[in-house]
RNA sequence: GCGGGCGUAGCUCAAUGGUAGAGCCACAGCCUUCCAAGCUGAAGAUGAGGGUUCGAUUCCCUUCGCCCGCUCCA
């Protein structure tokens, strides 16, 4: 519901009053912000934004498709993301914040890969979960998080299990509540055994979940499969498994020596990629938020370990502005640092860029983007092995014959400085952004509903969806006021013109308020209309989305202005 | 995956164990000289599958999807 206070960034910078009252209006009736979704979820459909994937079929939960005003406004959001980050970058300049000068450059690399990527990059053992459900409590639990103990009171022996951090403590509390001991009998409850891992446990009738209050409440564990499973090769078996890409991150890694070997970029460089990945997630929810195919815009960008945190914090702050200047209000977007206790011990630093998202309560941010220092530890994994992630300093893990869980590519990725011959292993800055939630972000803070006269002075509610004009689907429209009089003719001139710039709508149909706010709904910045006037003088006037402010133009300066205006 | 709620036209809403109505939008035409105007016309729906029944949108079952909570996450 606080999109409704858009500022009014293209006018005169103030607050619109009106907006303000709506939303104070908003927050006094409690279920709005679920309301206020609805119909952004419904203007989507209405106007070719979004569509559920498969919908003539029922729709298939946690996929999306992009209609002809979606696909535009999302591959405006990744053009402008590749054109600030990539090729627009200037390597010559040291840039605002930066330590020094860096290189960008990009790649685009496939969605199946070696199942040995995911091997050694934890993504294997991570994304294939065993679980246990709770039928008392609901509650699910990863099966190798949940811990407990023997414990025998009353003639009756039971595991007693918690996932607390104080596990004992938390363990003898449960315990006592199921033998309905008193806290100062303690001691009529004998323990047997250490505290185990549940699945050393093979009976789970005797079990006692984590928050239940009865026995045997917890299902057989599961498998959840994370990652989308494949198969390469026409009569491939089980042994040809292979699988959808989970992130974009790994293809980065695996190529950074192919990368260093073929374009003469220096450290620090970044590689940027832009693509699709996949994540068998056991809930899709909240619209597009979280979907199952979905693309990432990610960067690995690569440096010495010695600036690394001087990096970590440039791209941080860099990858915040981003989303400001092109409309997030600071309001609705906080960067979060993670605590000391949320990040792994090999990263120095993670944030996640986080916006206030209307289908989330009240003070609830949801993850547009993180900025990880990742430390060494992917080159490391695709050179030695997987990594055991608890292991300090990080160590590859073995299996249980004594030899590497996941063998590495046993390739060589450090680098070496060419000027003073150091080698190292490079650090990584992980900026990784999701371009359908950064889409859905813009899409939230666009829509506003304000109130605007009709022809007859009567206020009238508009919805406008207020794009900043880079990343707006339709740049302009135009119009002839009325269908005759050589109208139309000059209209499509213009259009044919225009269109050689940039992606404008031509419409001569119906009254023309009714042109002005269709555009106002797909979020069209300006619309160009040709009247009386031009047949006399040949200016036409253009008219401001979020102003209506309407001012004249020389039919032939119509790019020139509209070209200043958009950028 | 579990528990609760919900599925009628593009949208908002009616109705019924017996021909599913309306408004808005969109479409065609007329009229229109700047912010969803008017007139005319045409078009459009019971999420899917099965069962009960002479007959099901209505009753029953299954399934799919959406919303809320748990769990996971960019």
């Amino acid at each position: 519901m606080a999109y409704l206070l858009a500022v009014d960034r293209f006018a005169d910078g103030g607050v619109n009053c009106c907006l303000v009252e709506q939303t104070i209006h908003s927050l006094a009736s409690g279920k709005v912000t679920t309301m206020e979704m609805e119909k952004l979820v419904s203007l989507c459909k209405r106007r070719g934004f979004l569509f559920q994937s498969s919908e003539i079929y029922g729709g298939l939960n946690g996929f999306w498709d992009y209609g002809p005003l979606g696909v535009e406004l999302k591959r405006n959001i990744k053009g402008a993301w590749w054109r600030d980050m990539v090729t627009g970058h200037d390597d010559l300049s040291i840039s605002p914040g930066a330590p020094e000068t860096y290189d960008m450059t990009g790649l685009d690399c496939t969605i199946i890969m070696h199942p040995n990527v995911w091997k050694a990059s934890g993504h294997y053992d991570l994304f294939h979960d065993m679980m246990v459900d709770c039928r008392q409590t609901n509650k699910r639990y990863r099966f190798d998080q949940v811990r407990g103990r023997w414990a025998e009171a009353k003639g009756q022996k039971v595991f007693v299990t918690t996932v607390a951090e104080n596990e004992q403590q938390e363990i003898e509390r449960q315990a006592q509540k199921l033998f309905k001991i008193r806290a100062k009998n303690a001691d009529e409850i004998s323990w047997d055994g250490a505290i185990t891992t549940l699945d050393q446990i093979d009976d789970l009738s005797q079990v006692l979940g984590p928050d239940a209050g009865e026995l045997g409440t917890l299902t057989e564990p599961r498998e959840f499969n994370l990652m989308f499973k494949t198969i390469v090769g026409a009569m491939g078996t089980e042994e040809d498994a292979a699988f959808l890409r989970p992130e974009t991150a790994q293809g980065i890694f695996v190529n950074f020596k192919n990368v260093v070997d073929s374009t003469r970029v220096k450290i620090p460089f970044g590689i940027a990629q832009v693509g699709k990945s996949f994540r068998n997630e056991i809930t899709p929810r909240n619209f597009t938020f979280r979907s199952r195919e979905f693309e990432q815009m990610e960067i690995e960008f690569f440096c010495h370990p010695d600036s690394s945190q001087d990096w970590y914090k440039y791209w941080r702050d860099r990858r915040m502005k981003w989303y400001t200047d092109l409309g997030l209000s600071g309001d609705r977007l906080i960067l979060r640092e993670h605590d000391a206790d949320e990040l792994s011990h090999y990263s120095t630093g993670t944030a996640d860029i986080e916006y206030a998202f209307p289908f989330l309560p009240a003070g609830e941010y949801g993850e547009l983007e993180g900025i990880a220092h990742r430390g060494d530890f992917d080159l490391r994994s695709h050179m030695e092995g997987k990594l055991d992630e608890k292991s300090n300093p990080l160590e590859v893990q073995l299996g249980a014959d004594g030899k590497p869980k996941w063998r590495g590519s046993g390739k060589d990725l450090t680098y070496r400085n060419p000027e003073t011959n150091e080698r190292f292993t490079p650090h990584v800055i992980e900026p990784s952004a999701g371009a359908d939630r950064a889409t859905l972000a813009f899409l939230c803070e666009a829509y506003t509903e304000d109130e605007q006269p009709d022809e007859k002075g009567k206020p009238q509610t508009r919805t406008v969806m207020r794009f900043h004009p880079r990343i707006a689907p339709i740049k302009a429209a135009v119009f002839p006021l009325v269908k005759k009089d050589g109208m139309p003719e000059i209209a499509k001139d213009i259009y044919r013109e225009l269109k050689q710039h940039c992606n404008v709508f031509y419409d001569e149909k119906g009254a023309i308020g009714r042109r002005y706010r269709r555009q106002d709904e797909a979020g069209t910045p300006f619309c160009i209309t040709v009247d009386g006037e031009t047949l006399q003088d040949s200016t036409v006037t253009i008219r401001d989305r979020d102003s209506l402010d309407q001012w004249r133009v020389k039919a032939d300066d119509c790019v020139a202005e509209l070209m200043k205006r958009l950028s």
